[in-house]
RNA sequence: GCGAGCAUAGCUCAGCGGUAGAGCACUACCUUCACACGGUAGGGGUCACAGGUUCAAAUCCUGUUGCUCGCACCA
C-alpha cells in the first residue's frame, strides 16, 4: 500500500430512490431559475473589494422576435461570466433593452396601425388595442383598416407600452436559457438613466469642439424620412440601366453622356469628363445645354472620370452619388435639388436664376410630367420624354449594379440637403484605429474588420434622425426678432437639467410661452441616432458622470461581447465615444459570436422566413442542451443550426446526472485515497481540469467543453466508473476491502466535484441539481464554488497516469475479445494470455485488481513481447466461464 | 479592385510540425444491478489542388481553385 496522502471524512451514501429517476428539465428549470432568483446568486456587489468582471453585455433590439441567434451568442457570453464567477471575480453583469429607434417605431406602427403626425393633438388616456394580437400583417393589410394618426407623445407613449411587453418576454427567454444576469442591473436605452447619460455625451462633445451641426447634403432615407450614417449603408444588387442622353454645346455640336438616373436631369449642375480623354478635351471649358430643360451648365475635367466606363463623359446631379457631392463642392455649382424628403419630385421654377432656361415654358411643361412622382416613376417618364424628343441615343442598356440603401430601407438613399449634427470622426482615423488595437479582440481577424472600415470612413458621423422614439437632443434654438431660427447660437441645457425634452422642456432664462415667437425659442425635433445612445453601454452601465466612483470600478469593463456585422457601428462608436470622453479603450477584450445559419448554411433572417424559434428546443432538449450547442461554437466562426448538437447536450446532461446519482450513493469510511488506479485517474483529472481553465482564461471556452467532455465519457464513465466497481458493490468487511472502497469512493467524489464545476459554466441546471444531491456544504451553489483548479488536488498523493492508461487499453482489449467471440460482456473469464511488453505490463499490474474485476477475468498469463508498442495488449488465448445465470 | 476567413470521414466539426480524430449517421452484438435520453465493438478519409521548406507537413511558406464575409467602386 502507497503511503497514505490527505484524509477524507466518512461520507453517507445518498438514497437512490430519494432522487429523481430521471432530470426532469422543465421541472429542474423553474424551480433552480425561483432558487437563483430568491437568493441573488448572481447578485453583483458594488461595494465589495473582489476584483470586478465587468460585461458590456449588448442590449438586445426589442422588435418583438426572438431566435436562436439571440440564444446563442447570449450564452457564449454567459459562460464566460459564469467561469469569472467561480473564479471568485465581482461579476458586472447587466441586462439592457435598445428598445428605441426605428425597428420599435415601424413594430408600435404596425402593431397598433398607427402613424405619428406632428399636428395631432395629444388625447389623455389614449390607450389603443393591439391589433396584430388579433390578426395577422396579412389580414390586417386585407382589411385596409384605417390607420389612427397621434400625437408625437400619444405615439411615443405607444412605443413603451409595446417595448415593455416585448421586454417581459426577452426577460422570460433570458431566464430560461439560464443568462447569469443580474436583474436589479436592468435598464433601457430610453430609460431616464439612459437618457441623461446620451445628452451629458453630447454636452461633452460639445464642450470639446467635436460636434457640428451644418446643412449640408447628407445621406437620407425617403421611406423613413430621416437622415441616416454612413456606417448605416449597406449594397444591394438591383437592375438598373444606363440611359445615352444628347447634350447641345453652347456654339455648336454636341455629345452623349451615359446615367443611370435620367431622373435627375433637370438636376444636373455640370459636365465633366477625364482632362485627357482625346474625345473630350475640346469641350473642356464650354458650357453645355440639357435636353428638355434647356439649362446652361459648365463643362471641366476631372481626374476621377473613368474614360472606360458609359461615354466617357458625365453629368452632375445634385446629387446622384458621392462623387457628384465632391464635384458639386469643388467647382462650387449651384444646388438644384429636386428630389423632395419624401423622396418625390418637386416643384421647380424653370424662370428663377437658381434654372436659367433657355426655354422656361417647355422646360416647365417636361418637368410638368414628372413633378409629384417617386424616384422610379419619374425616370419612367422622363425616359419616354427623351425618347419622344429624340435626345435618347440609344435604347436604354440595362445593367446589375450595387446601389447604396439604408440597411432597413426599401429604396435606395437619396442625398439631399438637410441641417444636420454631426460628430467629428474623420479627422481621427488613425487614433480610433490605434485605440481599436490596444483592445484585444477574439478571434483577432476580426480586428481587421474594424481596422478596414475606420480607414474607408468618409463622412463624419451624422447623429440626428428626423424621428420621434428616441433620445432628445438637448438643445434649443433662439429665434431671432423675425422669427428666424439662429442654428448658430443653440442653447445648451446645464448638467443638473437633463435628460430634457426640448420639445416640452424649456431652455434657462425663457418661458413655455415664448416657445415659436420671433424673440423666444424653439426646441430642437429631432432625437439621436440609437447608435450614440447604445455606443455608451459601458458608460451607462458604470455611471459615469453621475457616479464617478462606480465608474471608475467598473471602466473599461472587461469584455464586449457583440456579433460581427454590427463592428462598424456598435464596436466602432463606442471605441470613438471612449476614445472622445476619457482618452480610454471602453473594454479590454472584445468577443465576436458568429451568425447561426440555417442547416443549408443561410443566413437566418426573418425576410427569408428560415428563422426558427427558440422555445421549441428548449422545451424539446431543455436548456443545458441549447446551452452545450452553444458552447461548442468558436468565437467568430457561424454555426449551422443544428438540433442534433443539443440531441448530445441532452445526452451528456442525462450522462453527468446519471453518473451523479451513482457516485452520490456510495457511502464510505473516512480514509485516504491510495489506490495507485484512484490516484492514476486523479492524475490525469488535475490535468484535465488545468487545461480547461487554461482555454477558459483564452477566451476559448468551446474548447474546455470539448476536451472535458470528452475526458468525461473516455475516463470516467466508460472506464474509471467501471472499474472501481469491483471495488464498490456490496458490503466489504475486511480492513483493507474498505480502505481500498473508502479510496475509490473519495476519488470519485473529487472526480464528480470536479467535473460538475467544470460543466458548471456550460450546464448551469443540471450541475446545480447534482451539485445539491452531495456538495451544498462546500457552497451552497455550484456558482459561487471555485472553478477546478491545481489545488484542489493538494495533499492527493501524485499519481502515475500510466497506469490508468494501461488499465483503460488492457480493458478495452478484452471487451473487444468478448464482442468479437459474440459472447456477453457478462461472462466470466477463467483465464487469459495476454501479449504486452513488459514496461506495459509494469504500468498495468498496479490496477489489475481492478481490470479484473470489471471484465471478470480470473486469471491473466502473460506473454512479455518487446515487440508491441506502449499499452497494446493482445488477448492470445481466451478460456470462458459459464454464461451467467440470468435471474 | 483591396482585405479577411474557410476548405479534414456521408453530416457537424476538432486537431494546426512527429503513426489521420470525436460525435452523429451506418453495421453487428448486449435489457451488465447510475444511465436504452443506455452499453460494447466495427466499417469508413491519398486532410481542395500544385509546388516549396523539413529527417518528418493536414499542420509552416508560395501559388491556384472553390465557398463565405467585410470594404471600396458603382456616371
Amino acid at each position: 500500500m502507497s503511503k497514505s496522502g490527505k484524509s477524507f471524512k466518512k461520507v453517507e451514501g445518498v438514497d437512490p430512490s430519494s432522487l429523481p429517476k430521471n432530470l426532469e428539465f422543465p421541472k429542474v428549470e423553474a424551480e433552480l431559475q425561483a432558487r437563483w432568483s430568491t437568493e441573488g446568486t448572481y447578485r453583483f456587489h458594488e461595494n465589495d473589494t473582489r476584483p470586478v468582471f465587468a460585461v458590456d453585455t449588448p442590449p438586445p433590439t426589442v422588435s418583438g422576435s426572438l431566435h436562436v441567434g439571440h440564444i446563442f451568442s447570449y450564452t457564449q457570453t454567459d459562460i464566460l461570466a459564469r467561469f469569472q464567477r467561480m473564479k471568485g471575480k465581482n461579476v458586472f453583469y447587466p441586462m439592457g433593452w435598445d428598445d428605441n429607434g426605428l425597428p420599435t417605431e415601424r413594430r408600435v406602427q404596425n402593431f397598433f396601425h398607427i402613424r405619428c403626425e406632428a399636428n395631432q393633438p395629444y388625447e389623455q388616456g389614449l390607450d389603443l388595442p393591439p391589433i396584430l394580437s388579433t390578426m395577422t400583417e396579412k389580414e390586417l393589410e386585407a382589411k385596409k383598416l384605417p390607420q389612427r394618426n397621434l400625437s408625437r407623445k400619444n405615439f411615443i407613449e405607444h412605443c413603451h407600452k409595446l417595448t415593455h411587453e416585448d421586454e417581459k418576454l426577452f426577460k422570460k427567454l433570458w431566464s430560461h436559457i439560464g443568462l447569469s444576469v443580474d436583474w436589479s442591473l436592468e435598464y433601457a436605452t430610453i430609460d431616464d438613466h439612459s437618457r441623461k447619460i446620451a445628452q451629458l455625451s453630447f454636452l461633452d462633445l460639445h464642450r470639446k469642439n467635436e460636434l457640428y451641426q451644418v446643412e449640408a447634403p447628407t445621406l437620407w432615407d425617403t421611406d423613413f424620412q430621416t437622415a441616416v450614417a454612413q456606417a448605416e449603408l449597406e449594397d444591394r444588387e438591383i437592375p438598373g440601366a444606363f440611359h445615352d442622353i444628347e447634350f447641345e454645346v453652347e456654339g455648336g455640336g454636341t455629345f452623349t453622356i451615359a446615367t443611370t438616373r435620367p431622373e435627375l436631369l433637370a438636376a444636373c449642375v455640370g459636365i465633366t469628363t477625364h482632362p485627357s480623354d482625346e474625345r473630350y478635351r475640346s469641350l473642356i471649358g464650354k458650357f453645355a445645354v440639357s435636353p428638355l430643360f434647356g439649362v446652361r451648365v459648365p463643362i471641366f475635367g476631372s481626374e476621377l472620370v473613368n474614360p472606360e466606363k458609359g461615354t466617357g463623359i458625365l453629368m452632375v446631379c445634385t446629387f446622384g452619388d458621392q462623387t457628384d457631392v465632391q464635384w458639386w463642392r469643388e467647382q462650387k455649382l449651384p444646388l438644384r435639388q429636386i428630389i423632395g424628403r419624401d423622396g418625390r419630385l418637386q416643384p421647380v421654377n424653370f424662370s428663377s436664376p437658381l434654372f436659367p432656361s433657355r426655354n422656361p415654358e417647355e422646360a416647365s411643361s417636361n418637368y410638368q410630367v414628372i413633378v409629384g412622382k417617386t424616384v422610379k416613376q419619374a425616370q419612367k417618364a422622363i425616359v419616354e420624354i427623351l425618347q419622344a424628343k429624340g435626345a435618347l441615343k440609344n435604347p436604354p442598356k440595362p445593367i446589375q449594379h450595387a446601389v447604396k440603401f439604408y440597411e432597413k430601407g426599401d429604396r435606395p438613399v437619396e442625398i439631399l440637403t438637410t441641417r444636420q449634427w454631426f460628430v467629428k470622426l474623420v479627422d481621427k482615423k488613425e487614433k480610433i484605429i490605434e485605440y481599436g488595437s490596444k483592445i484585444q479582440w477574439h478571434p483577432e481577424f476580426m480586428y481587421s474588420r474594424f481596422k478596414n472600415w475606420t480607414e474607408n470612413l468618409s463622412i463624419d458621423w451624422c447623429i440626428s434622425r428626423q424621428r420621434f422614439f428616441g433620445v432628445s437632443i438637448p438643445v434649443w434654438y433662439p429665434l431671432d426678432a423675425k422669427g428666424a431660427i439662429e442654428y448658430s447660437r443653440p442653447l445648451m441645457p446645464s448638467q443638473a437639467q437633463l435628460p430634457v425634452d426640448p420639445m416640452s422642456d424649456v431652455p434657462e432664462g425663457y418661458q413655455e410661452s415664448q416657445r415659436g415667437k420671433p424673440g423666444g425659442f424653439i426646441g430642437e425635433s429631432d432625437v439621436f441616432d440609437t447608435w450614440f445612445t447604445s455606443s455608451l453601454t459601458p458608460q451607462l452601465g458604470s455611471h459615469w458622470e453621475v457616479n464617478p466612483e462606480r465608474h471608475r470600478k467598473l471602466f473599461p469593463m472587461d469584455v464586449r461581447p457583440q456579433s460581427h456585422e454590427i463592428i462598424r457601428t456598435w464596436a466602432f462608436y463606442t471605441i470613438a465615444k471612449a476614445m472622445l470622453h476619457e482618452e480610454k479603450i471602453p473594454w479590454k477584450h472584445i468577443v465576436i459570436s458568429g451568425w447561426v445559419l440555417d442547416p443549408d448554411r443561410k443566413k437566418m433572417s426573418k425576410s427569408k422566413g428560415n428563422v426558427v424559434t427558440p422555445s421549441q428546443f428548449l422545451d424539446e432538449f431543455g436548456a443545458d442542451a441549447v446551452r452545450y450547442w452553444s458552447g461548442l461554437a468558436r468565437y467568430g466562426v457561424d454555426t449551422a443550426f443544428d438540433p442534433g448538437i443539443m440531441k448530445i447536450g441532452r445526452r451528456l446532461a442525462m450522462k453527468l446526472f446519471n453518473a451523479g446519482k451513482f457516485v452520490l450513493a456510495q457511502g464510505a469510511i473516512e480514509g485516504a485515497i491510495t489506490e495507485p488506479l484512484d490516484l492514476a485517474f486523479l492524475a490525469k483529472l488535475k490535468k484535465q481540469v488545468e487545461d480547461a481553465g487554461r482555454a477558459f482564461e483564452n477566451f476559448e471556452p468551446a474548447q474546455a467543453l470539448m476536451e472535458t467532455e470528452k475526458f468525461f465519457w473516455s475516463h470516467f464513465t466508460d472506464s474509471y466508473l467501471e472499474l472501481v466497481k469491483g471495488r464498490t458493490w456490496g458490503e466489504k468487511t475486511s480492513a483493507s476491502d474498505l480502505a481500498a472502497k473508502a479510496s475509490a469512493v473519495h476519488a470519485l467524489r473529487l472526480g464528480l466535484s470536479a467535473f460538475l464545476r467544470l460543466f458548471a459554466p456550460f450546464l448551469p441546471y443540471t450541475t446545480e441539481e447534482v451539485w445539491s444531491y452531495g456538495f451544498t456544504a462546500v457552497s451552497k451553489s455550484i456558482h459561487h464554488a471555485t472553478f477546478p483548479h491545481a489545488g484542489d488536488f493538494d495533499g492527493v498523493t501524485a499519481g502515475d497516469p500510466a497506469i490508468f492508461d494501461a488499465a483503460m487499453a488492457a480493458q478495452s482489449v478484452i471487451n473487444q475479445q468478448k464482442t468479437v467471440s459474440k459472447v456477453s460482456i457478462a461472462r466470466p473469464v477463467v483465464k487469459a494470455g495476454m501479449r504486452a511488453n513488459s514496461k506495459t505490463i509494469e504500468s498495468f499490474l498496479p490496477a489489475a485488481r481492478d481490470v479484473m474485476a470489471a471484465s471478470k477475468v480470473e486469471q491473466i498469463d502473460w506473454i512479455k513481447d518487446e515487440a508491441l508498442s506502449a499499452n497494446e495488449f493482445r488477448v492470445e488465448t481466451i478460456e470462458y466461464g459459464p454464461e451467467p445465470v440470468k435471474t
